[in-house]
RNA sequence: GGUGCUAUCGUCUAGCGGUUAGGACAAAAGAUUCUCAAUCUUUAAACCGGGGUUCGAUUCCCCGUAGCACUACCA
């Protein structure tokens, strides 16, 4: 019978979302969707000591702002949790069973062996590993008798749970994305599956039993655990679950953009771009990191942006929408080397979002930047500020540019920008703009093919040249050799405003 | 050190035995224009090296090299 696919993201609660998290979540999502299966949320917080708070939130907030939905698990209504609990540290009961189940099997054992202890052995012999080959030689429940042991425990030691690796065999691994892997148990040490100082199994038990219980058929995850594949593979056996052991699929890792190794947040302070989703205050070292969301990506960019380093459809498409992605996405498309974080290829995606954009969404988030700039919004139609927007958005990526850009619709130059005026302003310009301004005054018909109708023609007679005359008078109204054609401005601007800053230009540059 | 994974322009990638090795970002040049952008056009830019297999390898196999990951009572 076949299953219903169910994947799950599950992150450690341990800070802000990684962006490369983010991709791995983006994944699940798209091959759950294009499969009619579930998106499962599952928290992995069973390392206590590296728990930081408010990260949960953070996770759920971020792919709730990417649009990457979950079915079911942590944030979700609970009526439609029939797996739970979905937080590993509320699962201690079940753990407890199935670390049992193991010891009773023979397929794990009680080492009592302090963090010391070992450290101290990993000193000694150069590489020292816990496994068929030393395990006789520590202190365990190999090496003492059935009542060394439960004095040990009595007299409240702590202890691990190691699972029994058997020596000597290969374990084959089969990866969605890299094929067959196969290595040799050998190298493969006892894992600690549970400690007793905090009551918590570590990763691999808990991973194990959760995908097994919460019934997840495609484990799909980063490179980084593709070494512990065989460990798993080797779990699943121990507990007898072969029949039903999840599909694995193990993603290339996100790396530096220059240079080698893992992308970091170190490289996103110093080469300026957010390695997180939203902005992560981080309570324990009150350091705040920039996200995506308040740099003023759109979400639609980030998800085609990640969605396309590492994954490509056969052809030259680029510009997808999430829905599309669901239907073209598959995990053999996946490649398999890592991938150099661009960030530049990261803003070329939101520039064509927002392109696509419908102006009057780009004026309402324009809006709070006009007021953070002291130009009350109110004063202008709405079908200005659109306007100005559409005019605008072509020449930047994002709508915290625009202002940059077209501040003069909203304001009078109060200063000359002191290139344009060296290179544009010319002994003759007073006078010709003298000129011009009489011309203006006794026009009533604004239009911008009027206009040119008027002043065109003036500028040939006078053979004064269109660039002399057109320069001086963009320099009038807007401060600067810069912004879109000249009768767009005056169109906004109007007659009055128009007249007005061409006087005060004369006046302040005569 | 050990084990594993990976390898096409600077970057993301297409290619799945025979191609002028394609696209996009970034770069450069030109066109356009009253300016700055944008846009359009064009240019430059790659199969890691060596062996095989084959009539023929970027493509398949092996070796080397390089990069990365893992090697915790972290995930």
């Amino acid at each position: 019978m076949k299953r219903k696919v169910r994947v799950r993201f599950a992150p450690s609660p341990t800070g802000a979302l990684h962006i490369g998290g983010v991709r791995t979540a983006l994944y699940n999502y798209l091959f759950a969707r294009q499969n009619g299966g579930d998106m499962l949320l599952r928290i992995e917080d069973t390392d206590s000591a590296r728990f930081v708070p408010g990260a949960e939130e953070y996770i759920i907030e971020a792919l709730r702002w990417l649009h990457i939905e979950i079915d079911e698990g942590i944030g979700v209504d609970s009526s439609l949790n029939s797996h739970g609990p979905y937080r590993q540290s509320e699962r201690r009961d079940i753990y407890h069973q199935y670390v049992k189940q193991l010891l009773d099997s023979g397929n794990a054992y009680i080492a009592f062996d302090t963090p010391q202890e070992l450290e101290q052995k990993r000193n000694e012999i150069k590489n020292f590993q816990y496994d068929a080959s030393t395990r006789m030689q520590m202190r365990n429940s190999l090496t003492m008798t059935a009542q060394e042991v439960k004095n040990h425990i009595d007299s409240g030691e702590q202890y691990v749970v190691r699972f029994k690796v058997n020596p000597d065999e290969d374990v084959h691994v089969h990866d969605l994305i890299r094929g067959e892997v196969v290595i040799n148990s050998s190298i493969i040490d006892d894992k600690v599956l549970y400690k007793s100082a905090d009551d918590l199994p570590t990763y691999h038990l808990a991973n194990i039993v959760d995908d097994h219980l919460m019934e997840i058929t495609h484990v799909i995850r980063g490179e980084e655990w593709l070494p512990s594949a065989p460990l798993h593979v080797l779990l699943y056996r121990a507990f007898g679950w072969d029949d039903t052991m999840p599909q694995f699929a193990h993603l290339p890792l996100l790396l530096k953009p220059d240079g080698n190794g893992k992308l970091s947040k170190r490289d996103g302070d110093r080469l300026g771009f957010p390695v997180f989703p939203l902005e992560f205050h981080d309570q324990k070292t009150g350091t705040v990191s920039s996200g995506y969301r308040e740099s003023g990506y759109y979400p639609e960019a980030v998800i085609n942006f990640l969605a396309l380093l590492g994954w490509h459809a056969t052809g030259d498409k680029e510009i997808y929408s999430m829905q599309e992605l669901i239907n073209d996405f598959s995990l053999d498309r996946v490649s398999k080397a890592g991938a150099k974080f661009d960030f530049e290829k990261g803003k070329w995606f939101n520039h064509q979002y927002l392109q696509m954009r419908d102006n009057k969404l780009i004026a309402q988030e324009f809006i709070p930047i006009l007021k953070e700039h002291g130009v009350n919004p109110e004063i202008y139609p709405a079908e200005t500020i659109e306007h100005i927007v559409g005019l605008m958005k072509e020449r930047v990526n994002f709508v915290s540019e625009l202002w940059e850009q077209c501040n003069f619709f909203f304001v009078a130059p109060t200063e000359y920008d002191e290139k344009s005026m060296k290179k544009r302003w010319k002994e003759d310009s007073p006078k010709h703009m003298q000129e011009l301004l009489a011309l203006l005054k006794q026009q009533d018909d604004w239009s911008a093919e009027a206009l040119d109708n008027l002043i065109m023609p003036w500028i040939a007679e006078k053979e004064y040249g269109v660039g002399i005359v057109m320069n001086a008078f963009r320099i009038c109204l807007v401060g600067a050799a810069r912004g879109p054609h000249i009768w767009e401005i005056t169109d906004v601007l109007g007659k009055e405003e128009t007249i007005r800053r061409v006087e005060e230009c004369i006046r302040r540059n005569a």
